[in-house]
RNA sequence: GCCAGUUUAGCUCAGCUGGUAGAGCAUCUGAUUUGUAAUCAGAGGGUCGUUGGUUCAAGUCCGACAACUGGCACCA
């Protein structure tokens, strides 16, 4: 009979714990489930697992797999259980603080491997395709996902129904390599990092700076559009600016920070926030000004991990594409909902058409601020703005900022990896931490509530994933050299000139490629670094003031007279409304 | 920060069990004046991530540090 995959991928997690156990007695295991494209498991054990040792495991499992193994369940008492897994300290772990709720508590065996399990299993081994998985890494993973605790090896391993399947995903991630934003940056000349003086940030070149800046652009375009107003605030301040936020208390190791010859400390914004605070806190603001919206692109620093930097989708410093939104209560939820309808436009632009949200709720954590009826509302409200609205979410439990809960959106990247990119924050910290108010209709002083909000996130997070899901090849709006004019040879470069120059009076952003090279090697070496448009001039295209075009991933061409190519071009790079 | 791996020319990589570095592409120079994915020839270019150590001798062996890659933790 067939099984579902997750099935197969769990029951091929105790055939490769069954195989391990095999190689190394001693082993402790932790826990091993299904998980898209395959599956892992958690081992504690004094071996330290390596590429090398990959060969084996498999061959010990397909050994395993080939032997018509039984998995065999059975319904076991808690006291049972503690005996069967007396000399394994991680299911003891879990079996004290098992709290039996009614439910039954099951094991597995398979061969002499018996787990914890709640199922289901296939029958017998011999119901596992043995030459559709394959072990992808090793890595390390905190017992219970808690970094307090003792770190485990994990062991990923890719898995599917066939072997064909496994093919195809191992050469879809191959291929994927390809897209990746740092591949991109350097085969595009877009940026690159300076690993010895500045980790984790980002030297911007010519033309990545184009489409970061037109990113910023259109943003900036869209919002001023929705009336919102632009603001910047200093980079450097005072630390006690941070104190009295309440994030230094909690993210004080995270900041850039140093002190002065006069013996103050100064820090470089790891957020906009405080200062867009004192911006409100500015003059009497009445519930006529409300809702108030004060938007900044603002440049952040924030030490983060070593190991948590990653290219352009998690750096050092970046640029939020951050607003603030001062709101009565009454008005929150329409806010809200503005927000995702907003986001959800913007994304569809860059042909984002499926964003997963996700509501993050509380976590109990010594930081977290605001009563359990606060957090009701604040979190009953996005719930609702969400639900009203018929979009689909997820719950995200713990993963709410400590001064509130957030409705965040997150994209994948070629590999699959999500990243929080958008993000709608309720903040019941701030306004009260800078005593903000506003003279309501009654003529009495009221908190405002506040939101922050931010559409593509970080600039640099939102341009690595763009770069990715496109493969480099940007809609011309957003393309830092839509064009590339090329001469057959000399005698044409005062015409390829001129289209240049017909071009850029129309705002086009176009070059020529004047190299004595010859017309194959300029086309393959500009279609290597995805230039949209490849406009060839020679004899014929001047005598009869026209270009020969050729589009990127498109061997046709196409000839068009000059001054309807520029009237083309003039139109195509418009940002989208 | 933690676990594993990696770090050799601008890029992609080779350098076996130690005997002071190679290729292709790129770059530069010359020839060529080119019609849609690499024109030919020549030349230059590396304190082998940094730093200690072992050794007569270290790219190669050992240690520390850093960065990078994949995970984990974190992510205001």
């Amino acid at each position: 009979m067939s099984y579902p995959v997750e099935t197969v991928r769990h029951s091929l997690a105790h055939v490769m714990a069954a195989a391990v156990k095999k190689l190394y007695p001693d082993v402790k295991f932790a826990g091993g489930p299904a998980i898209e494209n395959g599956f892992y498991y958690d081992f504690d054990t004094e071996h330290r697992f390596s590429e090398d040792d990959f060969a084996q495991i498999e061959k010990e499992m397909k050994a395993l797999i080939k032997s018509d193994g039984r998995f065999e369940k059975r319904i076991v008492s808690l006291d049972e259980a503690k005996q069967i897994f007396a000399n394994q300290p991680y299911k003891m772990e879990w079996l004290n603080e098992y709290d039996a709720n009614g439910q039954e508590l099951s094991i597995y065996s398979f061969r002499d491997f018996v787990d914890l399990c709640r199922g289901p299993h296939v029958a017998s081994s011999k119901d596992l395709p043995k030459d559709a998985f394959k072990i992808r890494s090793v890595a390390g993973a905190y017992w219970k996902g808690d970094s307090k605790n003792k770190m485990l090896q994990r062991i990923y391993v890719d898995a599917f129904l066939s072997a064909d399947e496994l093919n195809d995903y191992l050469k879809m991630m191959e291929e994927a390599a390809n897209r990746d934003n740092r591949k991109l940056g350097r085969d595009m000349d877009l940026f690159h990092f300076e690993p010895d003086y500045a980790p984790g940030a980002v030297f911007w070149h010519d033309k990545g700076y184009k489409i970061y800046r037109k990113l910023i652009d259109y943003v900036r375009m869209r919002q001023e559009h929705a009336g919102y107003l632009e603001i910047s605030t200093p980079s450097v301040m005072d630390r006690s600016l941070w104190e009295r936020s309440g994030h230094w208390a909690k993210y004080g190791e995270h900041n850039y920070s140093g002190k002065t010859q006069d013996g103050k400390t100064f820090c470089v914004k790891p957020m906009s926030c405080p200062g867009g605070m004192l911006v409100f806190g500015q003059g009497i603001k009445s519930y006529k000004d409300l809702p108030l919206y004060l938007a900044e692109f603002g440049k952040v620093n924030r030490y983060e991990a070593a190991g948590g930097l990653s290219g352009l989708m998690r750096v050092r410093e970046f640029t939020q594409d951050d607003a603030h939104i001062f709101c009565t209560e009454e008005q929150l939820e329409t806010e809200v909902v503005k927000v995702l309808r907003f986001i959800k436009d913007i994304y569809s632009k860059f042909g984002f058409d499926k964003i997963s949200m996700k509501l993050a709720t509380r976590k109990n954590s010594e930081f977290r601020i605001g009563s359990d009826e606060i957090w009701d509302k604040a979190e009953g409200a996005l719930r609702h703005a969400l639900e009203a609205n018929g979009i689909e979410f997820e719950i995200a439990e713990g993963d709410a900022a400590f001064y509130g809960p957030k409705i965040d959106n997150y994209l994948k990247d070629s590999i699959g990896r999500i990243w929080q990119c958008g993000t709608i924050q309720l903040d019941m910290n701030l306004p009260e931490r800078f005593d903000l108010s506003y003279i309501g209709e009654d003529g009495e002083k009221h908190r405002p509530i506040m939101l922050h909000r931010a559409m593509l996130g970080s600039i640099e997070r939102f341009m690595g994933v763009l770069l990715e899901s496109t493969a480099g090849v940007l809609p011309l709006w957003l393309s830092p050299e839509p064009v590339v004019v090329v001469p057959v040879s000399e005698k044409y470069r005062e015409y390829a000139l001129r289209v240049v120059d017909e071009l850029r009076n129309v705002g086009v952003y176009a070059r020529a490629d004047l190299r004595d090279e010859k017309v194959n090697y300029k086309v393959r070496e500009l279609s290597l670094s995805k230039t949209p448009i490849i406009a060839v001039v020679g004899e014929k295209e001047m005598n009869d003031l026209s270009v020969t075009l050729r589009y990127f991933g498109n061997e046709k061409q196409d000839v068009l007279k000059l001054s309807e190519f520029v009237k083309q071009m003039a139109d195509n790079i418009k940002m989208p409304k």
